[in-house]
DNA sequence: CGTGTAAGGAATTCTGACACG
DNA sequence: CGTGTAAGGAATTCTGACACG
């Protein structure tokens, strides 16, 4: 298992993100109600965050404490979503007419 | 944070670990009674493991499916920490000699 | 909208102990 | 020695709901 996966890998519980984070549980649920993040869920239901997860909630922390509501947290996300999205299509974009001997 | 703290950092709950593997949570209780395994605790008493650690219990499982008594196992391990720590040792002497330009 | 809280239930974890081998 | 299991208790987590603002 290489060191990002420890990164992505949702093996933490609600509990302990909340300690991480400074944030209650029942804020963390909230802002999976508002598709902000999106812990995976055991057998029996209950949540598992990953690092990058307590990344993403301390980002919306400060943003909320901005006084940012969720809906425009979330719209930023998506935007930033595609832009990431885009960039990595030029790239590949890029390799793919390099490898073909192609001009860009 | 660095990348590296996600690797060391004390968060996930012994079921998790149970999952993650293989080994019964009575093995990996044992396992710590043992001192081949460090976990942390939290103010309720309950364990919290590493992906560290994690890496740590595949590699008692193994050399338990060899046969390999937990007691030979600790020395191994404790060995292993000797001669790391020579090593380093031994790198940062190096270092300090070159710092002061002294001849090693 | 964002968050607290009480409610009831299900699943987790803990320790010390007995069992087996 | 290494691991399973039943026992009793404490703490966690879950959902849906009511409250407040």
């Amino acid at each position: 298992m290489g060191t990002q996966d420890y990164k992505t890998k949702k093996v933490i519980s609600i509990g302990t993100v909340s300690e991480l984070t400074g944030l209650s549980v029942r804020q963390i649920r909230y802002y999976e109600e508002r598709k902000l993040v999106f812990p995976e869920r055991t057998e029996n239901g209950t949540r598992k965050f990953s690092f990058q997860d307590i990344e993403i909630l301390n980002d919306i922390a400060n943003k909320r404490e901005e006084g940012v509501q969720t809906y425009e947290i979330r719209q930023e996300m998506l935007k930033e979503n595609k832009n990431r999205n885009d960039l990595h299509r030029k790239m590949l974009k890029g390799q793919i007419n390099a490898h073909f001997n192609l001009r860009n």
